[in-house]
DNA sequence: CACAATGCTTTAGTTTTTCTAATGTGATGC
DNA sequence: GCATCACATTAGAAAAACTAAAGCATTGTG
């Protein structure tokens, strides 16, 4: 059955005169003057065909009825109030959707996300394992990490953290090799590169001014996992970010080939839709994500 | 501590626009265009600073809050529909402040009040025993029933029941004499009258025809109930009222003593305030009590 | 007991809010 | 590709809410 119900406006108003049983507070309490509240309060009693108050000159008092349908009012208003200020209060709750391209899912952020959890336990994290262009108009996710440049037109894209890139390889690319190796060495390697970034090897030996014969031996691949299966497999270098690589290398997977790193082309971007409110918990996540990364011990 | 709400129309307009996930929708059941509905979720959402719908392009869809606060909302709503129902649906109960002048109050009133209960149990009857000029602004009573013209300025008055006049007397008056007295018989008796409706004797014997000599024994009091003992005290006979004096006439307290009846210039009336929205109790009260009257059987 | 003060009402006019019509935009279906 | 659909935006119209001022009845005060 369809409600129907009086203005509400005039329902506060009501309200607040019976709370008090005067109209002259109601006004005081409403910031109006006493005329509007007489307005209303004859407004609403013409709509519900009742008398609500028994006028007596000077003051006024309520009908048996009146009183109790203000109680009734009153707490269906303060409902009103709790909800709304339950709304405001707690910002950091609820389910956060969060694409994450599966590379840096597995390798950065699944392990961390309990961390995040104990930092904010009433967000829940439900990371969306993808690296589908990301479209905010069609799904429910909430926020996206990607890798790029950072422009995504009607995107607003924060840097996470951009690629500090060193060589590694496995530890049986380098048997009985002195650690750093020299440049020359490094050349006459096998060097991985994902297609599009060709140019960082070159910019990476310029760097550390090297000026012997260029590197000739170079393997392409689609994308900066395949990279690191390279250097992982033992059959070549891998120009890779540092932090991305941290954990193997601490761990003894891989092995840091020189010292000099080189800012890369690219970067981690948290990604999310350039709305008027934007989602407080996507700023809470990209901040606590990015001081996550930056904790990563460099070599 | 103090309510902040939200303009209560525009969370009526997002209610409903949540519950049907569609601006449109919503648009539709408050019969407005869905322009205004837009209009009234972005001033909604502006003032919570926060984003309620995801918009996507065509359609929208709520988000974890907004679908928490929209439910809160509705059964707030629910509360306010359900009162407002239970307010107009049930006029028939409460306490209703009867004044009634002591002398109706005790021989018609108060021994039918339990009928009244019976025919409408939701309404409690205050019965408020005193004959003091009704001022409804001063008091919580709602309506009168009182003995008179009809006349009250800035009042309403119902006849209840205008005095139908006949003689009685009390048995010792008649010992002897033979039912129904003439009217020669009855002018040399001691006839009490109420100060006031002197003329109501003259009228009286002017109706039945009579031409004898003109009654001379007149004795006069403030009010019927004084003129009603002087009937019981068998000293005088009264020019009372049918429906008064039924009951002592049917339990033989006092004796009819002439068939022939007359029109008083006072009746019964129901008194009440004249405001827009009269109390449908009082109506009520006003044709129960009147009914009851007119049930009294005539002798 | 007159008189000022109080609290609600009423009227007329102003301000604010709400709504619509028209037009625009992006998504979707044929 | 084109029509359609759902929402957004704009400007302006309509409606609601409010105020100021004057009025009225009641109440408290000197």
């Amino acid at each position: 059955m369809k409600r129907r119900l009086p203005p509400l406006k005039a329902l506060q108003v009501f309200e607040a005169a019976a709370r008090r049983e005067s109209f002259k507070d109601a006004a005081e309490e409403l910031n109006v003057t006493d005329a509007a509240i007489s307005h209303q309060i004859k407004a609403l009693e013409e709509w519900l065909g009742m008398q609500l108050f028994r006028r007596r000159g000077r003051g006024v008092s309520l009908t048996d009825a009146a009183r109790q349908f203000a109680g009734h009012l009153g707490a269906a208003f303060d409902r009103i109030d709790a909800a709304t200020k339950e709304l405001g209060d707690n910002p950091m709750s609820g389910t956060l959707r969060v694409s994450i391209a599966p590379f840096y899912g597995n390798r950065l952020v699944l392990p961390r996300l309990s961390r995040f959890h104990a930092l904010y336990p009433d967000i829940k994290v439900e990371p969306d394992m993808s690296s589908t262009v990301l479209d905010f108009r069609k799904t429910d996710i909430d926020c996206g990490l990607r890798y790029g440049h950072g422009r995504w037109p009607g995107l607003i894209a924060k840097e996470i953290h951009r690629d500090s890139l060193a060589p590694v390889a496995a530890h049986a690319m380098v048997d009985g090799l002195t650690l750093p190796l020299d440049a020359s060495q490094l050349a006459s390697m096998t060097l991985g590169f994902v297609e599009g970034d060709e140019a960082d090897w070159d910019r990476w030996f310029g760097k550390i001014g090297y000026k012997g014969p260029a590197p000739k031996d170079f393997l392409g691949y689609g994308n900066r996992a395949r990279v690191i299966d390279l250097a992982f497999s033992g059959h070549g270098v891998a120009l890779a970010d540092e932090k991305l690589t941290a954990p193997d290398v601490a761990a003894g997977h891989l092995v840091r080939l020189h010292p000099e790193r080189m800012e890369g082309e690219r970067a981690m971007w948290l990604v999310y839709p350039d709305t008027e409110f934007p989602d407080p918990r996507v700023i809470a996540f990209g901040e606590w994500f990015k001081a996550e990364v930056d904790a990563i011990a460099d070599v």
